[in-house]
DNA sequence: GTGGATCCATGTATGGATCCAA
DNA sequence: TTGGATCCATACATGGATCCAC
């Protein structure tokens, strides 16, 4: 079930577009619940189920032979993304010893397929349609900004300002808490190496950036 | 409904003596499957449960307050025991650090409270009767032995000889595989702190020590 | 008899993201 | 608008041990 190339996964992706989280929902043999607010992640666990054939929450990419990462887009009515989007968690420990090509932020978005998909509050969740896919690697410029985001956001972790950053850093990165809730605790450690407690948080994509990759796919 | 003292968690022990665990599964609310082969680790969630009044497999002591850990001790008709007796597992990163005071073994056989249970297999599961608890903590002569075997076993896991390692080395303290099967795979190092993945395995106490242990309390 | 294999429950981390109050 | 908070599913780790073939 899972594509072995790029061309069969871009084929796969591409014959959905047009079609109803509903119709696609029945065909991999799953019922959607009427809202997402239990169950946040359905729709991209319903794409990957679609076009992977499974959906597993291991760790890599979700095509490792292809090294391809999927996202889904949640648009609305205009078409443009209505929220941020989830990258990989922070690492306190890991992020600080690696450079911007060795981190995992890069890796993640190094090869992204992007799936577009209708969530205007208004249109009930099996109605909405899914967009055509979008391939797409950071260019040059976009790089270039990213690598400027994640230096100045290790760069914080590494002072030990961690509960200091808010998600107002960054142009199109941006650290933000990920977590079951504000109660959550992750280890960490201080400037001075000096071990502590502190909510677990994630990168996220700021809309500026996916907005820009929407743009220039149409 | 946790111990505040060791008088009382003894006191409440006590008075499990002599009842069956079909009658104890009872006053706590559970009911007991006919056979333990779905389930292993029954018997002991259900005293825990009795004494501590929650079951929760979180780690350190099952009496965090009182530093007691809670074992069950399996019994055959002549009343001794059937089985090894878990202890804790073997981390081959943490455990080289360390020197016998200092182990998790060592912090974990420092102060037990045995509780025998019948398990000839013969009894059905809900009328096995339970015995008589037992605090105890090593004397030196079974201190002794104790450090002599993990460092016999420590010093062979230093020498990356994790994999040779076989249950036939130690006197009381054995390394056994504690994992889902034998496929089932940990992260190591060799003796070149050389990384690898090595089969998960515990410590565990021979027979012929619980068996000193009862047999020095009747 | 016992060394190697295995079983369940529960806690915690990770991956999928959206919710919602200010 | 968006920063902080939160939700579900699944995988993996840990704690409770016994099973069973040789």
């Amino acid at each position: 079930m899972i594509p072995l190339t790029e061309a069969e996964l871009m084929e796969r992706a591409s014959a959905l577009a047009g079609k109803t989280l509903g119709k696609v929902a029945l065909q991999t043999g799953l019922t959607m619940p009427a809202s997402m607010k239990q169950a946040k992640g359905l729709v991209g666990q319903l794409i990957e189920l679609a076009l992977a054939g499974a959906c597993s929450t291991h760790a890599g990419p979700d095509f490792p032979a292809l090294g391809i990462e999927l996202k889904t887009l949640p648009l609305d009515r205009p078409g443009h993304p209505r929220e941020s989007t989830y990258v990989c968690t922070v690492a306190p420990q890991n992020d600080l010893k690696s450079s911007w090509k060795q981190s995992r932020v890069w890796h993640k978005l190094a090869r992204v397929l992007w799936i577009p998909v209708e969530a205007a509050p208004e249109i009930p969740l099996a109605q909405r349609r899914i967009g055509s896919p979008i391939f797409w690697h950071p260019d040059v410029a976009q790089d270039k900004i990213l690598q400027q985001d994640w230096e100045e956001l290790t760069g914080m972790i590494r002072e030990g300002e961690l509960d200091k950053l808010t998600s107002r850093y960054g142009q199109y990165l941006q650290i933000r808490p990920k977590a079951r809730d504000s109660k959550a605790l992750q280890s960490s450690s201080g400037p001075d190496d000096s071990p502590g407690q502190t909510l677990p948080r994630g990168y996220y994509l700021r809309t500026c950036l996916t907005r820009q990759i929407l743009d220039s796919h149409t």
